[in-house]
DNA sequence: ACGCTGTTTCGATGGTTGTCGATGTCGACA
DNA sequence: TGTCGACATCGACAACCATCGAAACAGCGT
């Protein structure tokens, strides 16, 4: 558990400039549009959202999975979070927790920065 | 043109809290789950990135469509973006100009902002 | 050892999506 | 009016994806 695919190490690279700097290349594009697409379906956002603003970073399943889908999709939804590296999950006794990825967030904010100055 | 189908008015509603301060709910994760999903794939980040970047805020077509897709393919795809609202679309003259929507940027943006505090 | 609970994996299925070539539309320019 | 160039739409097809129930797996308590 705990990283089975780290697919994409967004830790690994800040990865590049703002989407408004300069025309994004053609491998980063790849990477930076799994992440997006992570997001792209409503209960992976809220999944992840209910992960962000949980109580001490971290939630484990049980507290999360109320989001009008059956479990197993859930746990579906949740691997390809985890294969976008935008969450990280670690087995406690018997419950699962996940967290967020450490920098996920900001590599993705900061592509989407405006402008900037 | 121009705006045939505005699916998701952005500039109407300043939308939700970012995603780490309160599990967002449900009518606007599906919203904003559109909004990322347009940005999650390869070809029409290149697209929103090639527009985002283009002098003076606006490109036309013939300008940006070099992502190695046919034609067509690009047409569809910058479809979905204005669909979205992440793009807007003016035909002058010959050719047909796009440019960032208003507020896109900001909203995604502050959606993903790291803890604010 | 046994059952119980929480979680993941498997297999199937119906719907969605990315891609293309062909065709249509609109404006410019002879 | 006719043609050309820039984009958009259409129709089709293969690939992908979200979802489910059933089954497997992993710890915990008894």
């Amino acid at each position: 558990m705990s990283n089975p695919l780290p697919v994409l190490d967004v830790t690994a690279t800040p990865c590049c400039a703002p989407l408004t700097r300069s025309p994004i290349g053609e491998s980063d594009a790849e990477r930076v549009a799994a992440m997006f697409k992570a997001l792209g379906d409503p209960v992976r956002l809220r999944l992840f959202s209910n992960v962000a603003s949980a109580e001490g970073g971290e939630a484990c399943v049980c507290d999360i999975q109320d989001v009008g889908v059956s479990q197993p999709t859930v746990s579906h939804h949740l691997k390809k979070l985890r294969e976008a590296g935008l969450l990280e999950s670690e087995r406690r006794g018997s419950w699962v927790y996940y967290r967020l990825a450490p920098s996920a967030l900001r590599v993705m904010s900061d592509l989407l920065s405006p402008v900037s100055t």
